[in-house]
DNA sequence: TATTGCTTGTTCTCAAATTCACAAACACGG
DNA sequence: CCGTGTTTGTGAATTTGAGAACAAGCAATA
């Protein structure tokens, strides 16, 4: 019987995000109880795989009934470890950056954006309405914004070219873990997690299905 | 012996685009040849696993030597179906759609922005000048667009709550792949390949491991 | 309290992916 | 033309993940 201390496979924590998400929006919809094949619906996933998903965080379901909402959205989000909020800055006020910057969505799941900052002096100062009014600052600026304010993620949205220098400015700085944006590898040390969001890479790996079409849907 | 015309992996084809990206920078920089070491170092990932994944392409390599750079790039693009460009129609205009739309990137590595739609009639009219002046025209003009204009790929830019009609519409209009920003599982046929992209989902995991600090590095 | 119906948790089997390890193959220098 | 050093390509072993199947367990109801 795995219980919470256990680890838990890669392959699950990729999804525990999409329950997550499912059953905030059952909550929200009144739902009281789900069954794990509701939830495989909601989440694109098969059943049994659920099942054995949430198995790795504890035995919280009833046989015959599913698993409550609200308590599983509590083992889910502490398992993935999100208690408190965990507050964000984003490197690059360009035009990924100011979409990310207004964007209502990140704080909305936990991650409010608490400081901006940019290598462009013209750009510092600006202030951000979205954002409760964070005002963009130098990044010359980061170890001490990030020390005073306990900024725990630091978001990459500079150029490419620039991306490991904003990598080393925020491991420098403290920050416990690193996405980005720019589409290059980065050298970061294997103590703070990172992970790479790259558009053109995804629009790459359609293309190979889409040339082989419907051999293979939405392998992701 | 696999050859071209043999199943990939799809862990192999979610590495591909990794390579190119590292092939291309090396033909930046002049290098003629490259050792699968090289390569894996480029690319953040093992050797071996370089060697396999190529493997899958067919025997592109020198031994003792290494691949050729130019040559290699072109089996990759192939494999991939990066023949031509493909078309990109992003549905949504927003603070993100902006973004997507004013970004370079993506006519540089083969899909260029050829048409922009929103539902907003406020919107309509809109000339990006980054995108030679592509103007935003009305959603309901989609299905001609993309007949037209031939347009291969649909980028969902919309809120999460108008995703799934933006998607029918671009089946119906009848792209050949979709790649979504909204955080939400589609219901798209299966003949269409499509990836979602979700930031919070990416924060989440990151948040996991960063809990589980140091126990594992950059998983993906 | 016994029965019934439903859903979980887990076991088992199969498939996919990773990694190691090394023979085969090639370039090059003497 | 032969030996040497290097790097590929791939078998084989191991790890990881997926999915089917079903016994165990609980609620509800009579
Ligand atoms: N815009 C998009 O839709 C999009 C999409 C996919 C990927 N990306 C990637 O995101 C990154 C940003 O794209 P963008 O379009 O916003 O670029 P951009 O040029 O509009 O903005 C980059 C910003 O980063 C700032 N900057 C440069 N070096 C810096 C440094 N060392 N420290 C802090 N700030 C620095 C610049 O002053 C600028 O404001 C790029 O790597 C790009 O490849 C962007
Ligand atoms: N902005 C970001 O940085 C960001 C980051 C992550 C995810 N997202 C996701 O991307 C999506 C867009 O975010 P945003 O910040 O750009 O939102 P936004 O509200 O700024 O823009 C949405 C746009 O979509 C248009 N729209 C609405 N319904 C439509 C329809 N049926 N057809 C065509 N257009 C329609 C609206 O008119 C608006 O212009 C959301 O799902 C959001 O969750 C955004």
């Amino acid at each position: 019987m795995p219980r919470s201390g256990d680890v838990v496979p890669d392959a699950t924590v990729e999804r525990l995000p999409l329950y997550h998400q499912a059953l905030v929006e059952l909550a929200r919809t009144g739902e009281t109880t789900v069954s794990s094949v509701k939830l495989a619906e909601l989440a694109g996933v098969n059943a049994a795989k659920v099942r054995k998903d949430l198995s790795f965080l504890g035995s919280y379901g009833t046989r015959g009934v599913g698993y409550d909402v609200d308590f599983l959205t509590i083992q889910v989000s502490r398992t993935l470890g999100l208690t408190g909020d965990s507050s964000v800055v984003i490197v690059g006020f360009g035009n990924l950056g100011q979409a990310l910057a207004k964007y209502g969505g990140f704080a909305d799941r936990g991650f409010p954006v608490v400081a901006i900052v940019d290598a462009d002096p013209t750009k510092v100062g600006t202030a951000v309405k979205e954002t409760d009014g964070v005002v963009v600052q130098h990044v010359d600026e980061l170890a001490k914004i990030v020390r005073s304010q306990g900024v725990a993620v630091g978001v990459i949205a500079t150029p490419a070219e620039s991306a490991q220098s904003a990598a080393d400015a925020l491991v420098g700085a403290g920050v416990q873990s690193i996405l980005s944006f720019a589409p290059v590898v980065l050298d970061i040390p294997e103590t703070i997690p990172w992970r790479k969001v790259d558009l053109a890479t995804e629009l790459q790996i359609l293309s190979f299905y889409q040339a082989r079409s419907g051999s293979l849907q939405h392998p992701a």
